[in-house]
RNA sequence: ACUGCCUUAGUCAAGAGGUUAAGACGAUAGAUUUUCAAUCUAUAAGUACGGGUUCGAGUCCCGUAGGCAGUACCA
């Protein structure tokens, strides 16, 4: 059975390219009915948070990204770490090094002053039994003949000299297991199939699996995914961008929506653009995953927004729209009509806060600024709405037809054009110019509503 | 500095050695319109650079440049 996981790091919220790597492993799973296994990195107690856990278990939720196993934690599992780590001592697969910091960092300058890459030079190798008075770490013994080789389904043959590699500390002089040996623990244990993950993690992929080798333990599938970068080609950072997925929600953004995007990110099926998660699940591939780095270009995301808004049904919409106007306090009573607003004038929006802001002009009246009045309010149209609201008083027939012609038959009547007519009515009616199509504003605000706003 | 990965229009991308290098977003122009939007039509824009192999290279090989990552008692 294949097994996929997604192991975020509890250090804040969920990242943009973390989704996508999640959404990548989650689909995976799902298409070749495997398990998607949650597992929470918090091997860094200084930098782990409870609240960052919450985060990102909220956002996978929000995204629908659901997992079969976990969440996991690694610090609930320093007993088996402990283990495989006395075991690899016994079986002098690795050895204490009593090297302190500063030790350390002047070997490394000297290395560097030669020009060399700096490595460990295993002055400790061959200490064998534990010396008193200083707490050791712990090292794995790195092969340093031959090289390590992997077929990553996205990069291809990858081959890593074991002499670029060093003699990397798997336990701390504390005691605490380090990531790259609790990785290869937890992915042993539970069973992982196919490691799907940055290419940050390429590095790390060659000292891994030498530690799988020294447990002789079988090798997962490697898939090491291109990063996400920001539109100028630099990593996304968390001052100039939005990296949290929960801000893409404050956006406006549908999860179903920031999924189709975030999929045709160095992968794609033809030339479809738009489609659902169930559809993606059933084209996913690893295998076709592009190797190379994508750019993150906003604008798309918003296309691709709109195009799930459209397709959304009108129920459902109107449903996250009653939810944000009941936090601003305004209550919606009639959800059909609701329901018909949004049929009305979604083509016009590629987020849901601008939805949200299209329906409010019907529900919340909002007086113009100065500026907008100044320019269309002179007293020539205030003469012209007076009129107008005199005529349509005594309108029977309430009708989006009904009223369209009668705006018309009034700028004929009256020998005017209709924007002498629209701008100032709708500047009247929403507080804006930018307004939706003027006889639906009329029909769906109702006869009392439209003569209440146009007296103020 | 070293090692690894990457490079097709502004962006996402198709391309399996063989017409004139798809498509989408965006941009520009025009049409339409009741403002904004939407819609329709059209246009511009690309194989990073230099060699090689080949009858033929975006595709294979070598080099160069640029970008990204790692070289932590972070993950």
């Amino acid at each position: 059975m294949i097994r996929t996981r997604f192991a975020p790091s509890p250090t804040g919220f969920l990242h943009i390219g973390s989704a996508r790597t999640a959404l990548f492993c989650w689909a995976f799973a799902q298409k070749n009915k495997g398990a998607f296994i949650l597992r929470i990195e918090d091997t860094d107690i200084e930098r782990s948070t409870q609240e960052s856990v919450d985060s990102i278990i909220n956002a996978m939720d929000w995204l629908g990204l659901t997992y079969d196993e976990g969440p996991y934690y690694q610090t609930k599992r320093m007993s088996r770490y402990k283990e495989v780590l006395e075991q690899l001592l016994m079986n002098d697969k690795a050895y204490y090094c009593y090297c302190t910091k500063e030790e350390l960092d002047l070997m490394r300058e000297e290395q560097k002053a030669k020009g060399l890459k700096p490595k460990y030079d295993r002055r400790c190798f061959n200490s064998k039994t534990l010396k008193s008075g200083i707490n050791p770490v712990i090292r794995f013994k790195n092969p340093d003949t031959g090289s390590v080789i992997w077929h990553d389904l996205v990069k291809g043959k990858i081959d890593i000299s074991n002499s670029e590699l060093d003699d990397l500390i798997i336990a701390r002089s504390d005691g605490t297991p380090t990531y790259n040996f609790c990785v290869v623990i937890d992915d042993l244990d539970m069973q992982i199939t196919h490691v799907v993950r940055g290419d940050d993690h390429v590095n790390n992929t060659p000292r891994q699996i030498n530690l799988f080798y020294a447990l002789g333990a079988e090798v997962p599938i490697y898939a090491h995914l291109p990063m996400i970068l920001r539109e100028d080609g630099k990593k996304m950072s968390k001052r100039t961008d939005s990296v949290s997925v929960m801000q893409y929600k404050d956006m406006g953004i549908l999860p179903e929506a920031l999924l189709n995007y975030l999929a045709r990110l160095c992968w794609g099926h033809g030339n479809d653009e738009v489609f659902s998660i169930e559809q993606f699940v059933k084209w996913f591939e690893l295998d076709k995953i592009s190797s190379s780095p994508a750019k993150f270009d906003i604008k798309k995301l918003y296309w691709v927004n709109k195009e799930h808004i459209q397709k959304k049904p009108n129920q459902k919409l109107a449903d996250l729209v009653f939810k944000s106007f009941h936090k601003k306090n305004i209550i919606i009573d009639d959800m059909q009509k609701l329901i018909e607003i949004i049929n009305s004038i979604k083509l016009r929006v590629d987020n849901l806060n601008s939805l949200v802001q299209e329906c409010s002009y019907f529900y919340q009246y909002v007086e113009a600024n100065e500026l907008e009045k100044s320019q269309y309010l002179t007293s020539e149209t205030i003469s012209i709405l007076n009129k107008f609201a005199i005529n349509i008083s005594s309108l029977e027939n309430w009708s989006i037809e009904a009223i369209k012609v009668f705006i018309k038959e009034f700028c004929e009547n009256n020998n005017i054009k209709m924007p002498q007519l629209g701008m100032p009515l709708r500047l009247k009616l929403c507080g804006t110019i930018k307004a939706p199509a003027i006889d639906m504003i009329i029909y769906f605000l109702g006869k009392s509503e439209v003569l209440r706003r146009l007296k103020v």
